[in-house]
DNA sequence: ACATTTCCCTGACTTAAGTCAGAGAATACG
DNA sequence: CGTATTCTCTGACTTAAGTCAGGGAAATGT
């Protein structure tokens, strides 16, 4: 542990927090103290139930109570009681609650834009971002089970190829591949697992199913900034328990030389090798795993 | 300006806005509050004049001198006239002052080495906290003049060589290279300068005179995080600078075809090439320019 | 030498943020 | 069915932060 890394790490504290607090300053143009606007804008963000308000901002009852009272009559917002269980309250934007929170997402998106203006090489600096971002929200990466035609799976899955265009000798078409029908992917028959970084995908698996016990994992990758925080590891163990929740006990799957760590992911997490079983160009190794 | 753009910054600043405010609830922890922690904090940091305590921090006057005097019933500051002018103040720490500084410093250390520890890449990490915090802190960065055997100096040249080692086809050996002598980069002959963010090196120049109206440019580096903000060309002027301030009316310099970024500027501003002037083995192309 | 300006200070405010105890309604539990 | 628990709210605080108007001492300009 440096003094030279700690300093580094300190001068990026610094650099940040001027950022933030300029974002805060632009939050007061909206005449509304700071509190009253991060309400405001959970809320928004879909936080209706006051108890995940008060978890998510973590503010007292008492001063979330009033906070939303004065929201309440400034117009912005109407609280209910929540339709299963009427001691809880569930507060919703009015029309004119939604056109302010609309307002301070354009405050937001226009500070992020004015960032990226006067940054010097765009692209640079958001993979630097998305590294450090990674990093610190390491803890807060959420495992869920998607679509495998939704956004945040297509979003994956484009550079998925692309990495195997890259990484591959041979380069890689998906036309060439056996790509797994979406409904193989999905319950009952299978699953797709999308890892999200605070609402940004950052890895995926796939479980192609065909209704029997055998089952393969298909399309594991994660994004160059979220390597090395043993997410592949947790995407194949939650591909594995869905395996085990659809009845699956034998899992299959191919993969290539060129991925180094994941031949390595795979032969250190009971992963057998086994001979060909398909006749896809690509994998030049295979393996199995029987689920206990 | 893509939407994936903004959505990428604006994840940033969230998963960095935890971060700090980390470190504002762990300053909490010293039983005083955030503002005279700030204030002890920059007085720590060699701001001792009242004035330019107000404009670092942003305080009112008032409120200021309110936290000042808490910090002085707390017996940590003491605040004299100042020597030169005794409308003006200066503040210093006591013996106590400096302890309860140094709790602060380790609070701060202890956090970034936190980070670093939790971090999968930690030198990704930190090369990817450098770019941001440089990028942010762009018009912050300040050249000073130094010794060339100043810490800050030495950070520089030993970059600047490993980089050469790398980009140059032959290699680089400062021992075979025609090392300038200290004392010709410094005034009167010379001087030498460099490029600080925030206290961190990240870049240099050196001008290489022999007392006569004809010196040399040497040493031009900056660091990769720092890249693409125009800081050589800033080098450069200032460096063209000291030289007229010092009455030298040629300067040449010598430079290596790998280094194109490099020569590109040099053309871009007014440099001419003219035939080899010294012997040493790594430059392969020359320039002078002449200094109104 | 005198008026003006600069600098920091004090006193008297306002506003935001946060804490705590307890009330009232609804649900869960035995 | 009655009691305990959960959930949100109100009222009565405290503390921190910040604003504003002046005042006194020292320096500056004429």
């Amino acid at each position: 542990m440096s003094i030279d890394a700690i300093r580094r790490i300190r001068r990026f504290n610094r650099a940040v927090t001027a950022e933030v607090g300029a974002l805060d300053t632009s939050f007061l143009g909206r005449g509304r103290p700071l509190g009253a606007a991060r309400v405001l804008n959970a809320i928004g963000h879909g936080r209706g139930e006051v108890g995940s308000l008060r978890d998510y901002l973590g503010l007292d009852s008492g001063l979330l109570s009033r906070l939303l009272r004065s929201l309440e009559e400034e117009g912005l917002v109407v609280t209910l009681p929540h339709p299963q269980d009427a001691r809880r309250r569930v507060a919703a934007l009015t029309e004119a609650g939604r056109q302010e929170f609309a307002a301070y997402e354009a405050l937001s998106n226009d500070r992020a834009a004015q960032l990226l203006a006067r940054a010097p090489k765009g692209d640079d600096l958001l993979r630097a971002m998305d590294l450090v971002a990674t990093a610190l929200g390491r803890e807060r990466i959420a495992i869920e089970e998607t679509d495998p035609r939704s956004e945040a799976a297509l979003h994956c899955l484009t550079a998925y190829y692309a990495e195997l265009g890259r990484r591959l000798a041979t380069g890689f078409d998906v036309a060439l591949s056996r790509d797994p029908e979406a409904a193989d992917m999905m319950r009952p028959r299978g699953a797709f697992l999308v890892a999200l970084s605070d609402g940004l995908p950052v890895g995926c698996v796939g479980l192609k199913g065909k209704g029997g016990d055998l089952a393969e994992i298909k399309r594991l990758w994660v994004c160059p900034s979220a390597r090395g925080l043993g997410l592949a590891r947790r995407l194949m163990e939650e591909a594995e328990a869905a395996a085990r929740d659809l009845g699956i006990t034998t899992l299959r799957l191919d993969s290539n030389n060129a991925l180094t760590e994941a031949l390595q992911l795979y032969r250190r997490t009971g992963w057998v090798e086994i001979d060909r079983f398909n006749d896809d160009p690509y994998p030049d190794h295979f393996f199995e795993k029987h689920l206990p």
